[in-house]
DNA sequence: TCAGCAAGCCGCCAAT
DNA sequence: ATATTGGCGGCTTGCT
């Protein structure tokens, strides 16, 4: 059974976001071991010819009848962000969401989400050039410009552009596990995972100097994550006083060192949890906590949940069920 | 639960 | 003169 992915999209559609939707959920993975994957249906209010942004049109091969049957809907962009969305669209999607299903945005595509009214109260993220006019048009959002996503359990949000692949590669992880999301990363030939609450802003886009003893820092300390690091010795790997790194990676990463470093781990251990069998004492130790219950800790301050509980959602397979789970709640 | 110790983090400032 | 660095001290956090 393939689980239904709707997307909607209009005239004057975002091709690159689109496209990303396609590629994360759209396209046979045979080299995926999975019980099921996702079929998508692009969806529009009128099947006709709809103009992409570029200068080329483009087919949606369905209406949005598609979208009352879907798993999961999804709003790449919204063109015409102070513009009334269509009745009827948010009637298909407040009925979707009403029969269980999924809501995700991408960039503007929050404005459509907003429409609905499901998203008062909640907090949602979109592309921080829309951040104020997302929260002008409605105030009931929590507008965070400043993160990559918000998984509020059924509903999604995300920032613009590229940071679309997040939440999509994170319902790919909720669904299918770590592994397979790496597995599917590796393909994209993008980062495994980047967490919801990352900044959105990285103040040195340009890769410099500092950027490349930094990364060369990270690499390193990644792949001897099993052992004890001290702020020290990382900020000897970087060539940098502990100060100076400290300072960087702040600027670069918009997380302290050393925190950094223990969300690493605890990324590290999702595999481990799902695909074997050691107790959480082994595995804590596989990825560098020194004692059981500080692997535990900060497990459960990223994830919301213990490292049991957290296997246990895994352990059946084909647990398809499940829907939402809510990573950054509160 | 609590005390005490070690480490991380960050504002501030002096030195380069 | 301005920017970057890195050391100091105080506060917080985690571990025993």
């Amino acid at each position: 059974v393939a689980h239904k992915v709707a997307v909607v999209v209009f005239d004057g559609l975002a091709p690159f976001e689109l496209g990303i939707v396609i590629e994360v959920f759209g396209l046979p993975r045979d080299d995926l071991v999975v019980p099921w994957w996702y079929e998508v249906a692009v969806c529009a209010e009128r099947i006709r010819p709809l103009a992409a942004v570029g200068g080329f049109t483009i087919v949606p091969a369905h209406g949005l009848s598609e979208v009352a049957h879907a798993d999961t809907v999804i709003v790449p962009a919204w063109p015409r962000s102070l513009e009334p969305v269509p009745p009827k669209v948010v009637a298909a999607l407040r009925a979707a969401h009403t029969a269980g299903a999924r809501l995700v945005s991408i960039c503007s595509g929050a404005f459509v989400l907003a429409a609905t009214g499901l998203l008062d109260g909640r907090r949602a993220a979109t592309h921080w050039r829309y951040a104020s006019a997302l929260r002008g048009l409605y105030p009931a959002v929590r507008v965070d410009e400043k993160v990559l996503y918000v998984d509020d359990g059924d509903i999604l949000t995300s920032a613009g552009s590229a940071a679309g692949l997040d939440p999509c590669l994170h319902i790919v992880r909720c669904d299918h596990g770590a592994e397979v999301a790496n597995h599917l990363a590796r393909r994209l030939v993008i980062a495994p995972h980047r967490a919801g609450d990352q900044a959105q802003f990285i103040e040195r886009p340009v890769v410099d100097a500092h950027d490349q003893r930094l990364r060369q820092a990270m690499d390193w300390a990644l792949s001897h994550i099993a052992e004890p690091i001290t702020l020290t010795e990382f900020a000897h790997r970087a060539f940098m006083s502990p100060r100076t790194l400290t300072r960087r990676f702040g600027e670069a990463v918009r997380e302290p060192p050393i925190a950094w470093l223990m969300r690493q781990r605890v990324d590290a251990s999702l595999p481990l949890l799902e695909n074997s069998d050691l107790g959480i004492e082994q595995i804590a130790r596989a990825v560098g906590f020194s004692t059981a219950a500080g692997y535990r800790k900060y497990f459960r301050r990223h994830l919301s949940r213990s490292p049991t509980g957290y296997r246990q959602t895994y352990r059946a397979p084909g647990a398809a069920g499940l829907r939402g789970i809510s990573i950054m709640t509160g």
